[in-house]
DNA sequence: TCTCGTGAAAATGGATACAAAAATCAGTGA
DNA sequence: TCACTGATTTTTGTATCCATTTTCACGAGA
């Protein structure tokens, strides 16, 4: 067998990947119509694939097909942000504790090492950074089928997070958030990380539910 | 527009419906691969909407595609079970906490209904209306997005249950937990109607995860 | 007997073809 | 002008077809 550096998988796969990624970014707006046709054609496979990606997609939250009529982006409602941070802030402390008392220096170091990747990076690159620093986080727990959950919970949030604004007001107050929870697990501190992460992620969902 | 009795949805939607619950009722076993070819003609469609079913089902975490393989039903492993209890025991008491204060009536008949019907019925139809129950209990939560992630959570569960064993053993042990954790909501105590909650749920937990 | 190729059979993935449903639009009548 | 109707076009959903990959059995050779 030889060593595949990238599978890049089925077209479906990758038109899944795509089309999520168009959502997310908002380059799909909330509440647009899903033209299989074109769709296909902009991605340059025939409808098959296309169709197959809705499915999948519309099982993640993030399309809602309707018989016979086709896709479209799902509009988001504030209520369901609000559903989804609420969500984050039962699952998130859940796992960090689960996770302190395994942390090693390595993981340590993962965490430090994003941490200073996303000094002074542009927004769009630092929130994906700053996901991938929460799953640094959460990585110890060995959790891998509630942080599967918790990744399609964030995705929901992460599109209305772009679509709504600038996220650089709140990347100080995150910066050291993160820091200072970094801190607590270095110590197996797990009592001070989860109330850190806790008013982390609270302080997060009052940025963009203002009547949270 | 007249009113449809029934939308039975699409070929693929009906694929996935049944395909679904073939898994979770154990007719396709764990691991078991599935056939495209096969499948379609069991259903009396083409591959194509089956195909579309896979896709789905993949998303919901039932089936496991492999780019040129093809599928075969999720192997459960314990530890998954272990995470599925760990979620249930994070999102139901939040869900039973935000409903108990909206608990009117005709939830609670709606509920004792679901008791009554639970008396004296056999095994398969019992594990779904203990769902439905539960279901019941948290309806006044209003929190539809948290409901179908927690759906979700379940059917993983349930199939892994069906495949274990006679729920009959835990089945009077159950009845008495309905019914204490109803009668809390009907005088809106959150505080027992939780703590009942939490309890009932550890014990189906370890009813199934001998070393949870 | 075991291993390694080789090739046929089978299965998947994707494109295309076709039928049915929905949307659009032009025209008619009030 | 507006509402309705019926034809036309568009789009979806499904079946079928083709290319590629995988699987598996068989047989040659050590």
């Amino acid at each position: 067998m030889d060593t595949k550096i990238s599978d890049v998988g089925t077209a479906a796969t990758q038109a899944a990947r795509e089309i999520r990624r168009r959502i997310i970014s908002g380059a799909y707006p909330s509440g647009m119509r899903l033209h299989q046709e074109n769709i296909a054609a902009e991605l340059g496979v025939s409808r098959s694939p296309v169709r197959e990606a809705f499915r999948q997609l519309e099982a993640e939250g993030l399309v809602i097909l309707t018989s016979q009529k086709g896709g479209k982006v799902a509009p988001i409602r504030a209520e369901e942000v609000v559903e989804l941070f609420e969500l984050r802030l039962l699952i998130e402390p859940h796992l960090l504790a689960l996770a302190v008392p395994n942390f090693t220096d390595a993981d340590v170091a993962a965490a430090e090492k994003i941490i200073a990747e996303m000094d002074g990076i542009d927004v769009a690159q630092w929130a994906e950074a700053n996901w991938r620093l929460h799953m640094a986080f959460y990585e110890p727990a060995r959790r891998p089928t509630t942080t599967r959950q918790l990744e399609r919970i964030h995705s929901g949030i992460d599109r209305y997070l772009r679509m709504q604004i600038t996220l650089t007001e709140g990347r100080d107050r995150a910066h050291t958030d993160h820091k200072a929870i970094l801190s607590a697990c270095r110590n197996h501190d797990a009592e001070l990380a989860v109330a850190l992460l806790r008013s982390h992620i609270l302080a997060a969902a009052r940025a963009f539910v203002p009547a949270g």
